[in-house]
DNA sequence: CTCTAAATGCGAAAGCTTCTCATTTTTATA
DNA sequence: TATAAAAATGAGAAGCTTTCGCATTTAGAG
């Protein structure tokens, strides 16, 4: 059990956080909306409601546990927070979702913020296609 | 009275229709939500229900002749579609928009999605930060 | 072990968007 | 220009995701 990250980040370490980080960290999948989340503690028998994923999953983002991305159209998904940053490449027929880096984007967005005049604080890119089992 | 454009999508032309394209092409502002379009038609003395600006909106978006954009978290904002493609670039404190369109960024990302075996049908890029009005 | 602050669960509610359906409007045709 | 069929509209209901409010439960310090 990972307790010390919950309480590393100041919180309480209670079972509802406890699950719901177990189950982002064993699910296969690694992009999870809250009603997912909710639906998987559901069927291994957990008594966790709706509510209470949706608080924990934000505690979770602010304390940078876990990453919030906002992929097109409806919910929000979340992601167990990674060393290193990445973006998102995703399927539009399967909903498949591939990561990547990429140095010279990265670069190439700092300097257009400082050249528009701001100081990034984020950024997300989302690159939308078929991908190669779709397209055959 | 720019009916051309509407008839040249498929679209009959109706008043709606038209006063929504006409907010869209007027307003100082270039980013507008549904509800933005609605509030200006309303103060403009149009009867213009929620329901049509968001129909039309989104048959527009089919056309071709507005983009969507889902910044993050809240509602999705509507501009009207501009020859050249341009990414945004947004202030979290006061809510400004930019643009820009950066070649290197565009051309990495042909190359990663043909790395990752995707056809790239489109791809969404927001830089997040604090415009220089509010840095102050 | 006790106590207090914090966390939870549940249902209600909020915000954005879509749907339903009766009524109105467009536009092709006579 | 009048008419009819098809499409569009308006208004409210409904759907979804997410948050809120509050009574009850729980964690963890003393």
């Amino acid at each position: 059990m990972e307790s010390k990250d919950i309480r590393a980040v100041g919180l309480k370490v209670t079972l509802p956080r406890l699950k719901i980080l177990d189950m982002l960290q064993s699910s296969g999948t690694k992009h999870l909306s809250a009603e997912d989340v909710y639906k998987a503690l559901l069927e291994d028998g957990e008594e966790i409601g709706l509510a209470t994923v949706y608080r924990v999953l934000t505690q979770f983002e602010g304390a940078g546990l876990v990453n919030r991305h906002y992929f097109e159209g409806g919910n929000s998904v979340f992601e167990l927070s990674q060393e290193e940053h990445h973006d998102h490449i995703l399927c539009v027929k399967c909903g498949r979702v591939d990561e990547f880096f990429d140095e010279l984007i990265e670069q190439r967005q700092k300097v257009i913020a400082e050249e528009k005049g701001y100081q990034m604080t984020d950024h997300s890119l989302y690159i939308y296609g078929v991908c190669s089992d779709c397209a055959k």
